[in-house]
DNA sequence: CTGTTAGCGCTTTCAT
DNA sequence: ATGAAAGCGCTAACAG
C-alpha cells in the first residue's frame, strides 16, 4: 500500500495525497476529508525511507557511548533519547567500548544512513576524535560532545567541570578536618585526568604536602577500591580521607576501610563521584559529587537540535557539579 | 557525490559501480580496480537510504524497553545492540516508560522506518501487546519478546522462568532452616506475578502455612525494601527470611533488618533477584538469583535474526535462572 | 563483462 | 486547488 494506491482510491493525484499527509494548506476541505477517510481506512503510514530519500533526512540521531551498562551513561543516553523522541527524532544506540575501530564503524554507518546529528557521550571521545580516520568523518555531520571537547573537528560541547567536582570533595573533607587525603584514580580518560588535577590543586590550596604521592592508581569498581585501600594500609601510612573518581570505586573503598576496623566517617571519610544509585546502596550512603548527567544530556540535545535545524544561536557551555552529602563524609 | 559521479569519473556505468560496491563477481579485475580507486579517492559511501528504498530494509531493528536506566534492561539492551551490530544491523533505542501511548508511538515510527524487526524487552509487553492499537501494528513486523509472551500477535519469545527463580530462593532459605519467610512484591508486571506464584508454591511445598499473608506489597527500590521490613517489624511477627523481587529492594531490606539490630544471615536471611551490581555493592553482598539478561538477549537476537532472514528453524524457549550465593543467605 | 532502463515511494516545482 | 512530471540514489532485470 503506497501513495499511489491511496490516490487512486480517493480519486485524486499523489500530489494531493502528499499535501494531505503533510498538512499543507492548499487543499480544498472536502478533498482533504475524502483523502483522510481513505488514509484512515487503510491505516496508512508513509514510508520514512522514501521520504528520507527526498528530504535527505530520516530524523535520526546517533548516540555513541562507551557502554550503556555504566549507570552514568545510561542516565545520559536515557535523557538524550527521551528528549529527541519528544522532538520527533529516533536514536541509534552505539556501544563503542571506547574502541577506535568500533567508533569508526558506527560513524561509518551513521554517515551512510545520513543521520541528522551525533552525540558523543564521554570524554573518551576527546582522544578518539583526534584520530584522522575519525576526524575526517565528523566534519560531515552536526555533532555535540557531552562532557567532551575536541579542537580538531568543528563541534560543540557541553562540559562537566570534573576538575571542580573533585575539588569540591577535597574542600569538604578538609573542612571536616581531614589532612591525610588520598585520591583513587580509577580511569584513564581526559575526565579522569581533570579529576586528578582538581585533587592536586585543591590539596595544595589546603596546604597539604605531597600531592602526587597521594594519588593511587587502581581499576574502576569495587575490587579496585578495595585493593587501593589495602595498598594504603600495607604502606602503613596514616589516612583520614579518601576521594574516589567513581561511586563504584568508593563502594570498594568503604568496604575495605570498614573491614580494616575503621569507622566511617569518624576515622576515615570517603567521597564518591556521580551521585549514582550505588551511593545510596552503599552503607553508609556515600557523600558524592552530582555530575548531573540529565542536565548534560538535556543541554546536549538542545545544542544539537539547534545545530541540526540551524535555528538558534548556539554555543558550548560548562556545568558545575555539586556535592551531595551522604554518611561517608 | 553519488553513484553517477563515481561512474562518470571511472568511465563506467552506474551498474558497474553498484557491482563493485556490492562485491559482485561479474566485474573484470581491472575495471574493478579502476572503480575502487575512484571510490577510495572520494572516500565514497553509498546512501543507505536509497539502498533501503530499493531493498525495503535499512538493516535496523527497534528495541523497546521500559527504561534503559534500569540495570537489568541496560544489560539486555547492551547485549542486543552489540550482537546486532556484529550482524550489520543498527539498533533504535526506545524508552517507553511502560506506557501504552509511548509504545504505540515508537511502534508507529518503527513501521514508518520499515525496521527489519523488533525486540520487546520485559514482561510489561505481555499486557501492552493485548491493546488492539498495539496488536494491529505488530502483525506487520518480525518480533521477539525478551522475557515476555503474548498469544495475540504471532511472535516468538525467550522466556525467563521467574517462577522457578523465586522458588530457588525459597528452597535455599528453607534448606538453611528458615521457616518464617516473607516475600517483598515490588512490581506489578506479569513477571512479578510469576515470582509471587513461585514463592507461594515453594513455601507450600516446604509445608509452611499462611502463604498469601507472607506477601508484602511494596514499591521497588531501597525505600520500598526498608518500609516493607519496618511493616513486618511493627506487626510483631517473627521472621527469619526475606525473599525480594529485585536486588535493589533487597538492599533496602538488608539496611532495615540490620538497623533493627538483627544479624544477616544468622538471624534473618535475605535474597535478591537479578544478580546485579547492587548485589555486590550491598554489605554483605546479596545472595541473589541470576536471571541471565545477557543470555536472554543473545537468544532473542538469534531468534529475531533467523526470523528476519528466514533462514533457520526457530522457536521460543525458556531459560532457567540460577542461585548465586552472597553473604545474605 | 558491461550498459540501459525501470522502478523503490515519496516531495516538489511547474503548469493548469 | 489540483495534477503531471522530474527527481532523490540506488538495485536488479534485461540486453547485448
Amino acid at each position: 500500500m503506497n501513495i499511489y494506491d491511496i490516490a487512486k482510491e480517493a480519486g485524486v493525484s499523489i500530489s494531493t495525497v502528499s499535501r494531505v499527509l503533510n498538512n499543507k494548506s492548499n487543499v480544498r476541505e472536502d478533498t482533504r476529508k475524502r483523502v483522510e477517510a481513505v488514509l484512515e481506512k487503510h491505516d496508512y503510514r508513509p514510508s520514512a525511507i522514501a521520504r528520507g530519500l527526498v528530504s535527505s533526512s530520516m530524523r535520526t540521531v546517533a548516540v555513541l557511548t562507551v557502554d550503556i551498562r555504566e549507570p552514568n551513561y545510561a542516565r545520559t543516553a536515557y535523557t538524550i533519547e527521551r528528549e529527541f523522541s519528544r522532538r520527533g527524532y529516533e536514536v541509534m544506540l552505539c556501544n563503542t567500548g571506547g574502541e577506535l575501530k568500533e567508533t569508526a564503524k558506527y560513524l561509518q554507518t551513521a554517515i551512510e544512513k545520513n543521520v541528522d546529528g551525533i552525540v558523543l557521550v564521554g570524554s573518551i571521545f576527546n582522544t578518539l576524535c583526534k584520530a584522522p580516520e575519525i576526524e575526517s568523518m565528523l566534519v560531515r555531520i552536526p555533532m555535540v560532545l557531552a562532557n567532551g571537547r575536541t579542537d580538531t573537528a568543528k563541534s560543540y560541547s557541553v562540559l562537566m567541570d570534573d576538575r571542580y567536582g573533585v575539588a569540591l570533595a577535597v574542600d569538604h573533607l578538609v573542612k571536616r578536618g581531614c589532612r591525610e587525603l588520598y585520591y583513587l584514580k580509577d580511569m584513564d580518560t581526559v575526565s579522569a585526568q581533570l579529576k586528578c588535577e582538581g585533587f592536586l590543586s585543591a590539596v595544595e590550596h589546603a596546604g597539604i604536602a605531597g600531592g602526587r604521592r597521594r594519588i593511587i592508581d587502581t581499576s574502576r569498581g569495587i575490587e579496585g577500591g578495595m585493593k587501593a585501600v589495602e595498598q594504603i594500609l600495607e604502606s602503613g601510612k596514616q589516612f583520614d580521607g579518601i576521594v574516589c573518581g567513581e561511586d563504584i570505586t568508593a563502594v570498594g573503598a568503604v568496604k575495605a576501610v570498614r573491614r580494616a576496623g575503621f569507622r566511617i566517617p569518624e576515622d576515615v571519610a570517603v567521597t564518591g563521584y556521580n551521585n549514582s544509585e550505588y551511593a545510596r546502596v552503599c552503607e553508609p550512603p556515600l557523600t558524592t559529587i552530582d555530575n548531573k548527567p540529565e542536565l548534560v544530556a538535556m543541554l546536549s540535545v538542545q545544542l544539537l537540535t539547534s545545530l541540526i535545524e540551524d535555528t538558534d544561536a548556539y554555543s558550548s557551555c560548562t556545568i558545575q557539579p555539586e556535592l551531595v552529602r551522604g554518611g561517608t563524609a
